[in-house]
This record gives C-alpha cells, structure tokens and sequence, in this order.
RNA sequence: GCCCGAAUAGUGUAGCCUGGUAACAUAUGGGACUGUGGAUCCUCUGUGCCGGGUUCAAAUCCCGGUUCGGGCCCCA
C-alpha cells in the first residue's frame, strides 16, 4: 500500500474545512489592515535561500537540479521570495508596501507534533516603513491576527537586537564568544550563559546584572544600562514609543519585553517578537517577525523592511487544543424523492435551491425515506426537502426540519422564501 | 542527526506479559419495513505496518526497516 510521505499529510474535507476557515480568518484581518496579497512560486534558485541564511542551510531544503541543470529548491519559507519579488517587480510601488501571503514550505526535518516537511505559513511583510506607528501596527497585526481567529492563549513577547548587542559591547566579549553565548540567551538557559561569561573573564558582578537585564521587563533599568550609549538610547526611546502606541492606540497591552529573544539569522535588526501558544508545549512558537535587512542582499536599493510569519498548522493544532469549534462542514438541504416519478422534480428543486446560493443535494442511490433521512443526518444537513406524488398532486412538497422535526406543506413556488424564515 | 515509546477492520479498542482458529463496538454497503423507520432487526465486506529470524506453531518472542508520537539538535 502507498501512504503520504514521511512528514505530508493528506487534508480530507473535514480537516480541510478548518484550514479555509483560518485562511479566510486570516485574509480578513490582514485586507482589514490594508495588505494586498502576493503569490510566489514553490521553487525557487537555490541561490536565493543561501544568499538569504548562508550555505549551512542547503541541509535542510528540499534541493534539486532540474533537467536543464538548473539548482533548484522548495522554499522553505516566504520572506526571500516575498522580497525577490519586490526586488525584481515592485520597487517602484508606492509606499510603505503592505504584503501579506500563504503557501506552503518546505523543510527537511524530523517530523513531530506541529512540526511537518510540508506546512503552511502565512505572514506578511511591510517594505518602506520604520516608524514607531508602522512598527506597532505590525506587532498589533500579528496579535490580532491569532486573536481573530478565535486563540485565547497566546503571549507576545518583544525584543530588540540592536540593544542586545549594545548590552553585549558592554561587556567587552570578543566576537566568537559572543557568538557561542547568544544560543543560550536565545534559549534562556542562563546559568549556561553565565559559566560562558565566567570562561570569558567577565567580572561576577558584570556577568550577574548582564542575566538580570536580559529577564527585566523595566525600561527604565534597561535605560539606566546603556545610558550612555547613545545610540541605543535612541532605539529604547523608539522602543518605549512603539510600546505606549500599542497600549494606548492599539489597545494592546499583553506583551512582555524579553531581550533573550535572538533569533537566528544576522539580517535581522533592531525589533524582533515572537508570539508562542503554551498550550502547544516543545513546538509552542506560532509566530516569529521583526525588521530584517534583506533588499540590499538580494540587489535592490535599501528600504527598510520588516514582517512576520506564523506557523498555519501550530495555528490549528492551537485552536484544537483549545477547544475551539470550527464552523462545520454542512449542507443547507437534502431533497428526498419518494420514488423514481420524483426525481425530476426533486433535480429541478435543487438547481433553483442552488442558484439562490444554498448548498444542495438529492438521493441518487435512490433509498427509502428512512434511509435517506438517516444519511441528510450523517450529513448535518438542516433542512429536508420531501417530494412525494400526493404533495405533487398540488404543486407542494413536505419540508423537514432536521433539528426541529417540524414539517410543513409549502408550495413548490414558495420552497425558497420558505427556507428564509427563520422558523424553518 | 540523537534518545525514548507506539503501530491490530474506515474509526475506537481487546488479546501480547504466559506463542496454539483474531475479537468487540461503531461506521460504510445490501436487505426487511411500499411516505418520516433520523428507529429497530437481519446481513455482506473489511483487520495483525513491512521484511527477516526463533519455533511443530508468531498479532504475541528476537533483529532490521518504515511511519507516527514524546524529548533533544535545529528552527530561516
């Protein structure tokens, strides 16, 4: 027997019912907040992934040389592509440019809860604006996004590269300690943190209010710290900015700063967030954004840039977990013929049902009632057309409220301003 | 890539320890019931992840692989 390779999943209309329904959550909000969507394709030169996150990363794509010996890979996210793009169509755009996408990546990991070779993102990107208010637009973006779709649980939580390493110059690290302590600031494991600081001559006392800046949610202690760096001093105040327009305006206030976020690749810079769902355990990140420094790689003249991208699937396995209820698959009506005579009056119900836009279908393996009924229930449909040669006789039918039981007599003319009250 | 656990009809499970005809529920198909039977009853089909080993005999014990799940690594 075949089966879906290791990491896939096949989506059957339940699941897939649930996956529109988030798709469509999402769409809402990001056209709400005046983003256009993009489409791009699934492969692209493999070039642009290693120009984007270096080399190393040719081990985890789904790499390939096509016929023509081209070097090809499936994207294994969205951002490089979304920025191609601009870089090779858009730059000429009015801005700030607002775009926001969905599609699928790819990834050649261990598969786990949450975590599949072949998943969907959705996210967005915002070229041509870094103001305090396009910033915290962006984070109220991402909040409200997951918030629309019906999460209860999720944290926002902020953080900012250009003051970590403002924090890092102060402690006089040379660069490849630097390096081999952010894994463990990024992870929080700050005792780990500390013996490296030990290791690197650090003073007790330095390394001690160091750990403590990094887990403070207080501006002003982080302030005091870099006081006189003025540039980092401009980037908190920019920061503290962001923040109150995203209390006071946006009427968000469930963040939390963490300066441990680091996240991986260099071209990120200055703001950088994540948003984690705690009910989903090791695989919690449903979110991962800031501003990022890409244009400029891919040729393009620099703009700034920044955006985010969600984890679709964590989306979904999230609301599960939670308990949500996604609105079901149904039908609107099932028209039973009571024998074969029936039929095409039934068909001709059903077409005009349809073209009012209701959901529609009939008995075709032509079943008694009861066994017809039984299947319009498996079905969950809520209304039950019945159209026997008695009713015909006088131009109606019997209409069958499935949640209800009642059943009325209605006209043939009248079947579809019927099924429009709200009795029936 | 590493460590651990699991895999039995479409779905959910029992049996495995202690080897001896593979079972129950539910769903699907067919039928009884000739217009409400969304019921009830009858009935067909359908199951040991794959490969090897031990044994007279393997769902059961052993080895390898695959897939899924938990935890690492990584997480653009």
């Amino acid at each position: 027997m075949f089966q879906v390779p290791r990491g896939t999943r096949d989506f059957i209309p339940g699941e897939m019912q649930k996956r529109r329904y988030l798709e469509q959550s999402m769409a809402a909000t990001f056209t709400s907040f005046g983003y256009g969507e993009i489409r791009t394709p699934t492969f692209e030169n493999l070039e642009l992934f290693a120009a984007k996150s270096g080399e190393s990363i040719i081990n985890e794509l789904y790499a390939f040389t096509d016929k023509g010996g081209r070097k090809l890979a499936l994207r294994p996210e969205l951002t490089a592509p979304v920025i191609r793009c601009y870089v090779e169509r858009l730059q000429m755009e009015p801005k700030p440019l607002k775009l926001f996408y969905f599609g699928n990546c790819y990834r050649y990991d261990r598969p786990q809860k949450g975590r599949y070779r072949e998943f969907q993102q959705a996210g967005c990107e915002i070229i041509g604006a870094d103001t305090s208010e396009a910033t915290a637009e962006l984070l109220a973006l991402a909040f409200t996004l997951l918030k629309n779709t019906g999460l209860k649980n999720i944290q926002l939580q902020i953080g900012n590269l250009t003051l970590i390493s403002a924090i890092l110059k102060k402690l006089h690290l040379l660069e490849d300690d630097q390096k081999r302590l952010l894994p463990f600031i990024d992870k929080a494991q700050f005792d780990d943190a500390k013996s490296i600081l030990r290791d690197c001559n650090v003073k007790e006392n330095d390394a001690e209010r160091f750990i403590s800046i990094l887990q403070t949610s207080d501006t002003n202690e982080i302030r005091r710290f870099i006081a006189d760096d003025t540039q980092a001093v401009k980037e908190l105040d920019a920061m503290q900015t962001i923040l109150s327009l995203l209390s006071n305006a946006f009427h968000i206030s469930e963040y939390e700063i963490k300066l441990s976020i680091v996240r991986g690749l260099d071209y990120y810079k200055g703001l950088v967030f994540e948003i984690d769902a705690p009910i989903l355990g090791a695989e919690k990140q449903l979110c991962g954004g800031g501003s990022y420094e890409l244009v400029s790689i891919f040729g393009g003249s620099q703009v700034p840039t920044s955006g985010f991208a969600i984890g679709f699937d964590r989306t979904i396995l999230a609301l599960e977990e939670e308990g949500f209820t996604f609105p079901p698959l149904k039908l609107d009506v099932f028209i039973i013929p009571v024998n074969q005579d029936m039929v095409t009056t039934a068909i001709q119900i059903a077409q005009n049902l349809r073209s009012h836009g209701l959901s529609v279908d009939f008995e075709q393996l032509r079943r008694g009632i009861g066994r017809s009924l039984k299947y319009a229930d498996a079905k969950h449909v809520e209304r039950v057309i019945i159209v026997g040669p008695k009713e015909l006789e006088k131009n109606t039918v019997t209409i069958r409220n499935m949640k209800t039981g009642n059943q009325e007599t209605v006209g043939i003319a009248e079947i579809y301003a019927k099924l429009t009250t709200p009795d029936m």
